[in-house]
DNA sequence: ATATTTCTTTGACCTTAGTCAAAGGATGCC
DNA sequence: GGCATCCTTTGACTAAGGTCAAAGAAATAT
């Protein structure tokens, strides 16, 4: 991992400040009207219902804060509380037609303010504005994003596995048989690896790592959440499989993929990875690649 | 003015909910260690001294909340409070080493803080994020600033006239005589115009427009403050002066510009000057210009 | 010199935001 | 069926953040 360069934290920390200060009001403060601004969050949450349980998780609220918070909009006509249809310790929160309405208006006053602000920008810096935001954002992402190194048998990782498998199943023509899946323990302790990304708790990627025989390594099931791709998550799986497989002493890794996948293939490419002959006879794969690790 | 598209209102809100929401803790919260937000605010604001007027102003507070938080901090010994030399009614307030002490280790954490987020990206993510950061925060800063058409005596007009001349006369090899400045009664009502920009309040920026002959406007002494200089801001000055112009029913205007302001030549250009004969003898200038103006 | 304004301090008061523990009903597990 | 667990409610309490008005001292305007 290289120091991070002070100018670069400098940089983001005179952005925070700035942005905090001029822009952080956009969506919180003040747009709740005459009411506090944890009512108004609230509000804002429940959005098409939701159990009281969910807001407590989404919100990171006391619960018996919560309790009388959701009270008070109950008072104020803005909810409506009813015990969920499925577990009846569950207390399910609508908004009623009048809560609608204000959290329509705060929206339409977040949406004005940010509006205003965009106002006097020239539409090819409203343009430029917003891509230079997607790169922000996508690159704090990513950065909130890590990759830890998990047994392959972990809910995590089977979950990842599985969502892998259904995605890939819905992409092949031919299907996906889950037979292929690697099995925990090939992945795990000292036969192989398995990485899992998480982002804010939540497992959005992974890979695996096996030994395909002394010295060389095998890369599989590189996937990534749909919600979180075009991040460069997989190239950061992808490093920490690499850096894995060196610190195990593999000279070399291999890995193979479908024909339908022309992004990961280009990846590979642009990773280091060269074509090389089939290594393995493999159902799915088209493409077999090869990448030398220099320790 | 263009409306602007909701996607790039979308976009803004977007960005401003996640970061809020991931990165707005960085500066602030729970860097004030054990101390509450507003005290470690208060600290960090306090810098090299202040008095209790200026803070108040900065912070937006209370008097009365701002008088006792100081009190607390001084009980503390992170504070010394003395009356202002200047001004016996203000009050003076400067860190002790104490506090010059706790603020640097909130910076510290700060910094550790933001250095932790870097740290997971390779370095030239690092340098695509700050390079998108300085495109946001200048965009922002220029999306902030209004350009208001002021009379050609008002006092914002002529200390932006005052820094415009101390400005070109330390660039002029041959200096900056300030007799050359337009005259308040030129650029005021019926027969020209003055624009100020503001940012945050404070002038940071002109532009004048006086009459040259019928039909025929002069633009003189656009001038941008060195700390709002490269946010396209002389571009929005020069498109407020050929509004007003246009308004007016000038069919033209033209400006002169000095051989060592290269830049404001270019600038010209970009915005559809072209270089013309000199319409009059004037000392400082070596560039003509001229736009013909489409109403 | 007098009146007005400015700045700070103090007392009284309020809301918001949040914590903790006890208790009661509902569910899941064995 | 019994026990542990989960979810919500309620009471009791606290700190933070802030408002308002009165009053006194100092400066400025007239």
């Amino acid at each position: 991992m290289e120091p991070v360069s002070t100018d670069h934290v400098t940089a983001l920390r005179r952005f925070n400040r700035y942005f905090t200060r001029r822009i952080g009001a956009l969506d919180d403060h003040y747009l709740g009207q005459d009411r506090p601004l944890g009512e108004a969050r609230l509000l804002f949450e429940i959005g098409d219902g939701a159990s009281l349980r969910e807001l407590r998780g989404r919100l990171g609220l006391d619960a018996g804060y919560l309790s009388r918070m959701a009270k008070t909009l109950q008072a104020q006509g803005m909810v409506r509380m009813s015990v969920h249809p499925d577990d009846n310790r569950l207390r399910r929160v609508e908004l009623t037609p009048d809560g609608r309405t204000e959290v329509t208006e705060q929206n339409r006053r977040a949406g004005a303010l940010a509006a205003g602000l965009l106002e006097s920008l020239a539409p090819a810096q409203r343009t430029e504005l917003t891509a230079a935001l997607a790169t922000v954002q996508r690159l704090l992402r990513l950065a909130a994003i890590s990759v830890d190194l998990v047994d392959g048998a972990a809910p995590d990782a089977r979950a990842c596995l599985d969502a892998y498998a259904a995605d890939i199943d819905a992409r092949f023509p031919e299907g996906f048989d889950t037979s292929d899946l690697v099995r925990p323990e090939e992945v795990s302790g000292a036969r192989g690896a398995f990485f899992v990304a998480y982002e804010e708790g939540r497992p959005v990627g992974c890979g695996a790592l096996r030994r395909l025989r002394p010295g060389i390594g095998e890369i599989r099931h590189v996937w990534v959440h749909p919600d979180a791709r075009r991040l460069g998550l997989a190239r950061r799986i992808l490093t920490a499989l690499e850096t894995e497989a060196a610190a195990r002493g593999f000279v070399a890794l291999r890995l193979d993929t479908h024909a339908t996948l022309t992004e990961a293939q280009a990846m590979y490419r642009a990773c280091g990875y060269r074509e090389i002959d089939p290594y393995v006879d493999h159902v799915y794969g088209d493409f077999w690649f090869e990448k030398r690790l220099t320790p």
